[in-house]
DNA sequence: CCTTTACTCTACCCTAAGGGGAAAGTGTAT
DNA sequence: ATACACTTTCCCCTTAGGGTAGAGTAAAGG
């Protein structure tokens, strides 16, 4: 199928699957006559993994580590659960900042009369030194 | 003061305090002959303040905005705190989204038993239609 | 005065993951 | 033959700078 369909199929955008070609992540073959991308059922398989995993937050070079275990039929789950929790630890760190920054400036916004006077704490903070 | 102690002094680095300049952020005089800018006390406070904010993980854009409410003495501070809640409103939307791809990603993780056999219920779901 | 060393300049390419659009070719239906 | 849908490659754009090259400038030492 041509890249239309597949990328229908695939709920992905054509510039997505292309791109996704392009960096040979998934890389069909060419019509050569026409230079269209044709698509076999597989691949869009594949198309559809690395669309679910981009969801759960993998990075394209996370993708390519789960689709090559995804294709190899003697992995073990033991690499394929190693990623995800590395990745679990990555979002608890980007969580904790996003925790820490929330409270600063909540506790800055609660000073702030947020009148139509200028005198701003926040400001202030901004302007220590 | 030269670009390297701008920079020292703001803590940022060289290639940031050069950058602000190129976007119009803090402009410095540039000496015409050298071509050296030539940053005041009060750029490098304006750097410094883009900074803090720059922490508070305000965008440059944000930081233009904030900068000349900084340097507007008839502001009001209901207009800093206004910028304040919808970065606040910002950061919670992504602690959300954070949170429920944890709870998913650790469901995922704990069903899987991580040995050495390939099936695997991570790759499972990703592969689920 | 000359040289070394430190500092600064502009200009270019790079990042992640595509989005937008142009210009041109292809496929199909009428 | 023509209209319309689909696809191709190519190029620029996004954030907020980082890295490097080549060249010019300033200050210190001999």
């Amino acid at each position: 199928m041509n890249i239309g369909k597949a990328a229908k199929l695939s709920n992905l955008t054509i510039k997505t699957v292309r791109y996704y070609a392009n960096i040979g992540l998934v890389k069909p073959e060419q019509n050569i006559s026409s230079g269209y991308r044709e698509y076999t059922d597989e691949e869009v398989a594949k198309l559809k993994f690395i669309g679910k995993a981009r969801k759960f937050d993998f990075s394209i070079d996370e993708c390519k580590e789960l689709l090559s275990l995804y294709e190899d039929k003697n992995r073990t789950s033991k690499e394929v659960k190693k990623i995800t929790l590395e990745k679990i630890s990555q979002i608890d760190s980007k969580l904790n900042d996003l925790k820490d920054l929330r409270n600063e400036l909540s506790f800055l916004a609660s000073n702030c009369h947020g009148d139509d006077k200028p005198n701003c704490p926040i400001i202030d903070e901004l302007s220590k030194n």
